[in-house]
DNA sequence: TCAGTATATAATTAAATGCTTATATAAGTC
DNA sequence: GACTTATATAAGCATTTAATTATATACTGA
């Protein structure tokens, strides 16, 4: 069902922020998950200053919001964003990021120590 | 509801189409009524080339087609692209083109004599 | 307070993008 | 065939973008 409409630069400002492959994995990985910038570091093969260049990118559009934790920021989908629902009808067409959850997971960079 | 997944890769090159306001509009348009170029051209305030060269690109990705009819190539949506149904998506939460269709109704740039 | 880890910012650069102007192609009219 | 209109293509250019490297900041724990 449609949404109230938009303007449509801002629905274009919107869509080319999401027309990265990067930034939108990372909103599609966010979308299960929230996660901190070095999660999100075993998933690319980039930099991390690159990651977070993307992080800020979308949080500068009020599509995610970050949250201090210790050391760690963890960013997360902000749902009070006005094009939250438009972010949800595009990652319903893109695949489940489970694979890159695992690998998260499974190297698990945000716990250094297990005692 | 979510349609096949595609690869993520190619959702995000869509996208990246998407997030350009001109062919955005295009697209907003083109969802209501096929257009030739001259009409497309009443709507915005740039050149002939640079329209001819979105409408180019969104051809090259499949989501538009092309018919020419004498001297005038119109243009609509393809909806039998693979991304149809994300375009549809998207065009849902982007304003109604009334008011650009009416501008081009009322130049009617594709008729030049009335007798 | 020092060392280590996590993250952000700044500066630089290479590549991509979108526009403009100029020109080519195609069709229609006389 | 010459002229006009519609559209596409090519070349050049300014801007934007996304990356990299280097550095700064923030927090943690010894």
């Amino acid at each position: 069902m449609p949404q109230l409409a938009m303007e449509i630069g801002a629905a274009a400002r919107v869509l080319k922020l999401l027309g990265d492959p990067t930034r939108l994995t990372i909103l599609a990985i966010l979308n299960q998950r929230e996660c901190c910038v070095c999660e999100l570091l075993e998933v690319f093969s980039t930099s991390q200053p690159a990651i977070s260049q993307h992080l800020r990118k979308l949080k500068d559009a009020g599509l995610i919001q970050e949250e201090r934790r210790g050391q760690w920021v963890y960013y997360s989908l902000r749902p009070q964003s006005e094009y939250y629902s438009l972010l949800q009808a595009v990652l319903s067409y893109v695949p489940d990021q489970d694979e890159n959850i695992r690998k998260i997971e499974k190297a698990n960079p945000a716990v250094r120590c297990g005692c």
